[in-house]
DNA sequence: GTCATGTATGTGCATATACACGTATCTGTC
DNA sequence: GACAGATACGTGTATATGCACATACATGAC
C-alpha cells in the first residue's frame, strides 16, 4: 500500500470535532426514540413534527411548512402524501390563488395528534433527562443558532 | 368544525420545546451545508462521515461501522454500495470468519477523503461560527449525552 | 459428526431527502 | 387582452433510513 495520505491524528481530530457527524448521529438516535414512542399511534417522528406544524390556526401552504421546518419543499410535498392518504390532512387549492395549496388537519388528524402529544411529553423528558436544565437550554439555543444562520 | 381537541397554547409549547424537531431541523440544515461543501469532490455529508469511520487503521466490519455512527446496520450496508461502485472502498470477507466483511478504503478513497478533509475544516468552522467556544463545547457535549444514553 | 442456536450480513418494502426539471397560475407591461 | 417573467407546486431519479424477514456461516452440546 502506498504511503497513506491520511495522518491518523488528523483523522481522529476531524472525527472528534465534526459538527455534522455529531448532529446527524444525535438526529438518528433521538429520531429513533421518538419513532418508538409514536409507533402505537402509527406516526413517525417527522410525521409528528409535520402534523404539529400544520396545527396552526390558519392553514399553511406547502412552501410555508417546508420553510418552518427547514426542509426542502419537495420533501414536504412527498411527506404529506402518506398523511393525506390516511385522511389525517386535507389539501385544497386556495380560493384566491389557485397555485397555492392550503393544508389543514382533519378531525382524525387532530385526534391522532392529540394522542401523540400525550406520548411526546414522556419521550421528550426521557431524552432530555441526562442534561441539567442549563445544559438543555444551551443545547436548544445552540441548535437554533446553527440552524438559523443559513446565510 | 368540531371543538378543537388541540389547545393552541399546548401546541406552541410542544413545538417550542420539542428536542426531536430542533435536532432534525439542525441536522437537515447542517447536512445541507456540508453537502454543498463536499459537492466539488462528489461526496455527500454522510458519505464523508462514512469514509471517515473507515479510515481507521484496522479494517472495520459493517456492524462496527454502523454502531460507531449510531445508524442502522442495514442503512450502513446500503450506503456502502455507491461507495464500492465508485471504487472508494473495498469489501472483502474476513479470512477467519467468512460471515464478517471487512471494509477498507482504497487509494482512491483515501485521496478523495484527503481532499474532503481540507474542505471540511472551512465548513465546520463556518457552521460553528455563531457560537462561542463555550457554547460550542456545550453543544457538542449535549449532543453526545443524548446520543449515548441509548438505554 | 450432527444439529440447534446464535451471529454477521443482505434484501424487500415503505418512506425520507433533495436536486433537476417540468407544469400551472398569477402579475405587470405593453 | 396577450405575453414575458415570476411564483407555487409536482414529478423523476438517486440515495438515505430503518423494520421485517431471509441467508450464510460459526459454535457449542450431544
Amino acid at each position: 500500500m502506498e504511503p497513506a495520505p491520511l495522518d491518523a491524528s488528523v483523522v481522529s481530530l476531524v472525527a472528534g470535532s465534526c459538527l455534522c457527524r455529531r448532529i446527524q448521529q444525535a438526529s438518528r438516535t433521538v429520531g429513533k426514540r421518538f419513532d418508538e414512542a409514536f409507533r402505537p399511534v402509527g406516526l413517525s417522528n417527522w410525521q409528528f413534527t409535520l402534523l404539529m406544524a400544520l396545527a396552526a390556526p390558519k392553514p399553511r401552504t406547502v412552501s410555508q411548512v417546508a420553510a418552518d421546518l427547514g426542509m426542502d419543499r419537495t420533501t414536504a410535498t412527498k411527506n404529506l402524501q402518506p398523511l393525506e392518504r390516511r385522511g389525517l390532512v386535507e389539501i385544497r387549492a386556495d380560493v384566491k390563488d389557485r397555485r397555492v395549496r392550503r393544508i389543514t388537519l382533519t378531525r382524525e388528524g387532530q385526534a391522532l395528534l392529540g394522542e401523540a402529544i400525550a406520548r411526546w411529553r414522556t419521550v421528550n423528558e426521557a431524552v432530555a433527562a441526562p442534561l441539567s436544565r442549563g445544559d438543555l437550554a444551551a443545547l436548544m439555543s445552540g441548535l437554533e443558532a446553527i440552524s438559523a444562520e443559513q446565510d
